[in-house]
DNA sequence: AGCGGTGATGTAAGCGCTTACAGCGTGTCG
DNA sequence: CGACACGCTGTAAGCGCTTACATCACCGCT
């Protein structure tokens, strides 16, 4: 590999000229072009671990996922490395961390490697993560508000976004509501049925809760049970679409009619949830955003000044009707 | 930060000792214990950039993908960050390239970054691709066929699943299958469509093609297209799993029940697969392995001997068949 | 007792880069 | 005409680390 001298050398100036051609410094016109294409010529490319021990940049940022599995985590990257390619930085991905001690592990391995973390950790209590974040590396968390305040957060409003799934139900005459709940202690799933069980004490709904684990199968064992114990509720809101796609296996499986005999709600709006039969009535959630301000917010810590600050970080999603609660539709529905 | 200056100092060694106890080289115990202790008390992780310019590696690999859209994607990160961890390397991410320069120039800007990278990007034709690869950059492409054997590749061999549903499919009995195709110049979608012809020629079959685009939505339109014409065939072969998610929606909004009037096959065995009604009969492809195995042709180059040598690189997929494909199982579905 | 072998340690060079500082030529002003 | 500012360039230091080489103590041998 061509360094510095061996472009200096070609190009008939010392290496300090080179390196300022290659970090927009004030060079003159004849020697810029005459740097560039002896660094053409021999294929130079500035070793960057050599500039990032003189600058004490990496131009990386690290992302620590607990999964990759779904496409909720897929698209989080999505937007994260959209924002990230913007501001020509580069994205460090970690996944496969439920347990507090993998997850040290990997902050501790990325640092010197990364500028900065954006870690998202919906099973680990952030107040118990917050120890484990080296001290000089700025991290934001996603999705898990508790911490003590001493990294930046951006959260999705789940309360608020049940709150509104329940509001809806309830409007629509629904009385006798099942909720399939997330993995215990899992932030999303916990703010999630807070948010059902706020939303219930306003009215005179009963309020069923049944086990789930944001899985297909997990939401196919709860339509199962739901039968298996014959007491079919008027509504079932599944916390994520996942299990309400299972659910809705399991309830079609025994010949249980949506949104005619119960109506279902999902949590997420994924892709395909339009594409259900019935369409799935669920909780529209903007990751892709989720995962670009969170960057925003990391850069706001790294290059102070030069990024707009983030008004709010906190993201409120957004209800989508669809079939498959629709007591009004059920009739015309077939 | 502490230094290798600061930890020798505190533990009364030179800073050769230090650095031998963090690279595992011949240390007497005690030596070892007092540098263990002061880089303990002091907080001192070694400074990965300067260790990089010495060593010339960066225990890190690059992983390029054309989009991070859906759960192939993800899925094959997490397959390749599930091998990598086991090694002790770390994943640059960058996706959202369907295009040749930006491919490109990704490319470059990971050059010093990572010690190889995985090329994922089945839009771009490799032979393209390849003098834009920068030299010294070890790579492994997957999933694209078609190289002039410059770069090991990891493929899956998605004519022999197209072929295996083909066969299926004709066994069942049907006669006129309609392919919804994949995106042009996706070499995935050009090889199943090839398996399918093969599988064909050797039969009696009538084929027919609709134009999709490995979208549910792409393959809804393909359903309401079919149903147009009025003309259904006796089976429907999506060339992946989300077409023929957004086709059954189409199929079913119209009252076509599957499989009694038409079959439906996909093609990738998406976890949800299963969940559909009916649930989905397709070709299941082992996508993390895909990952890891492509991981594992990578460390084959970087540390030679190191690695035993995989001995193919072509993923079978299997044939899986539920519901949505049986005639036997027409009558007694419902 | 003297010798070479062995294993632990220290010294110092240098990886490729950025940047403070100094030098130098040119143009401007008092 | 000398002083000075200014813009460009070169010199050299040093970022924090690994490692070749030298050193040294110590051991078992003849």
């Amino acid at each position: 590999m061509a360094t510095v001298y061996d472009v200096a050398e070609k190009a008939g100036v010392s290496i300090a000229t080179v390196s300022r051609v290659f970090n927009n410094n004030t060079v003159s016109q004849s020697a810029r072009e005459k740097v560039t294409a002896a660094a053409r010529s021999l294929g130079y490319t500035p070793n960057l671990a050599a500039r990032s021990l003189m600058t004490k940049r990496t131009d990386t940022i690290g992302v620590v996922l607990p999964d990759m599995h779904g496409e909720f985590f897929s698209e989080l990257v999505r937007g994260i490395d959209a924002a990230a390619r913007r501001l020509g930085l580069h994205m460090l991905v970690s996944c496969s961390h439920d347990e507090l001690n993998e997850m040290a592990a990997v902050l501790s391995a990325m640092q010197g490697r990364v500028d900065g973390v954006i870690i998202m950790s919906p099973l680990i209590a952030i107040d118990a993560l917050e120890p484990h974040i080296p001290p000089p590396l700025p991290a934001v968390i996603v999705n898990g508000s508790g911490g003590r305040g001493l990294y930046p957060e951006v959260n999705l409003d789940n309360r608020a976004g049940a709150r509104q799934m329940m509001a809806h139900l309830l409007a629509e005459g629904h009385r006798d509501i099942c909720i399939v709940s997330g993995p215990p202690d899992n932030l999303d799933a916990e703010q999630r049925q807070l948010g059902c069980v706020e939303a219930a004490g306003h009215s005179d709904c009963r309020l069923r809760t049944l086990a789930g684990a944001f899985t297909e199968a997990s939401g196919y064992a709860a339509g199962v049970e739901l039968l298996a114990h014959n007491a079919l509720p008027d509504a079932v809101f599944a916390l994520n679409d996942a299990m309400a796609i299972g659910c809705l296996c399991a309830l079609a499986e025994r010949g249980i009619a949506v949104p005619e005999q119960v109506a279902l709600a999902g949590f997420d709006d994924i892709p395909l949830a339009q594409y259900l039969r019935p369409s799935l009535t669920t909780v529209h959630v903007p990751i892709a955003d989720l995962g670009s301000r969170s960057l925003q917010r990391l850069l706001a810590i790294l290059r102070p000044g030069a990024g707009a600050a983030t008004a709010s970080d906190v993201l409120v999603p957004e209800l989508v009707i669809r079939d498959s609660s629709r007591r009004a539709c059920a009739a015309a529905l077939r």
